[in-house]
DNA sequence: CTATAATTTCAGAAAATCCTGAAAATTCAA
DNA sequence: TTGAATTTTCAGGATTTTCTGAAATTATAG
């Protein structure tokens, strides 16, 4: 008896059906989508045969989602007394599901990126043509470590560091010119650093430990 | 008379190769990353039966691409003088590609799901359940409006306003309590702006701070 | 240990997407 | 205009991805 979605509201199945199509644009599937979906807007953790009943999947595909879910730390697994089944539940704080949705997705889509473009940098370019692309690939390889150890940085905040920074919108630029302003007395300097590595070709965003005070 | 790839070196093979496997893990095809990474590494434009020769795709293949790629203005069409064919190159300046991939990324990947929880927010719910889904959307919904409407912000920075920014890392925080500090001084308050939204109808992560050090 | 409940694996059917060649449309020089 | 050069469209074959049911595996209660 796969009820078609009809155990659940017009609300509930919007949402749902909203994170399926979108799945696609993403990197994840229609159904990984709609099981993530129903997971977040339900009250109460679920097992998977819930899942395939709420959504009229087969139980296997069901079975597969989630463990795709779980490789990008999008639900927890855990038990309730008494039942040996494994329910699941999305983390509380969006924040966290935010976070570990962009650690995750710069691991495995700007990584493998980074790693590609370190070692074609490090070969000896062949011809004239090889020598234009290995300054285009330089200069991508910065821009993609730089914004790359930036989110490290940032992902590091704590959820209300985070909003009141981004709640400041550009007027964190002020902030930057105040913090030019007042930067000797307070001994981290922003300019010195800025110049580091615009210069000299530094594959490998220099020294890290030191600009961190 | 289709060449594999054999007018390409090995270093451009591998940077095109790479952005073609790349390309699913995004939401383009094989295809057009190749297509977008040939023209990367490109010292000059190239036309469209220059990218198919040099690629071995069909011509209209290589037309499909090259028309998703000006739809994500990551290349731009430009004429040869004595030349009616059309040629294309990616823009030059990196920040400016990213910027672009940012900005088109999140026009289709989160504007839409913006629209979506706007209207289910304004819906009448139902039954408890839906009254709990929608407080979940609604987290859901001030976190990506919040952090969609930063990206708008910073975006207008220069490149090199973005650079520095960049470049100090999680030193914002830093930069973040200083501003604290002075922000009387100076006439822009972080405090009464960050407290605004988080007050009045936070119901999602208690009082925060505590769990996040 | 055995029996049963629960989960995972996996071959291949079903669906979605990509890619091509042929035909249609557009552009522009003459 | 005309017609050659160039680009676009699109039906349908080729490829890839998703999804299922059945069988295999794992976990646990008794």
């Amino acid at each position: 008896m796969k009820g078609n979605m009809n155990n659940l509201t017009p609300l509930a199945q919007k949402f749902i059906l909203h994170f399926g199509e979108m799945g696609s644009r993403w990197g994840i599937n229609r159904t990984v989508g709609q099981i993530y979906a129903l997971l977040y807007v339900s009250a109460r953790p679920l097992n998977a045969d819930e899942i395939a009943e709420h959504l009229a999947f087969s139980r296997s595909n069901v079975s597969m989602g989630l463990k795709e879910l779980q490789s990008w730390r999008l639900v927890k697994l855990l038990h309730q007394p008494n039942d040996r089944r494994e329910y699941f539940e999305p983390p509380k704080d969006v924040w966290d599901i935010f976070k570990a949705l962009l650690e995750e997705r710069r691991r495995r889509e700007v990584e493998p990126t980074l790693s590609m473009l370190r070692e074609s940098l490090l070969e000896n370019p062949a011809t004239d043509s090889d020598r234009h692309a290995q300054q285009r690939m330089r200069e991508m390889y910065e821009l993609i470590e730089l914004s790359s150890s930036w989110f490290d940085d940032v992902q590091r905040l704590s959820p209300d560091t985070l909003a009141s920074l981004m709640k400041m919108g550009s007027t964190v630029k002020k902030l930057l010119d105040v913090g030019d302003s007042v930067r000797g007395k307070l001994g981290f300097g922003r300019a010195a650093e800025a110049q580091a590595q615009s210069q000299d070709d530094d594959a490998g965003r220099g020294s890290g430990g030191g600009d961190h005070p």
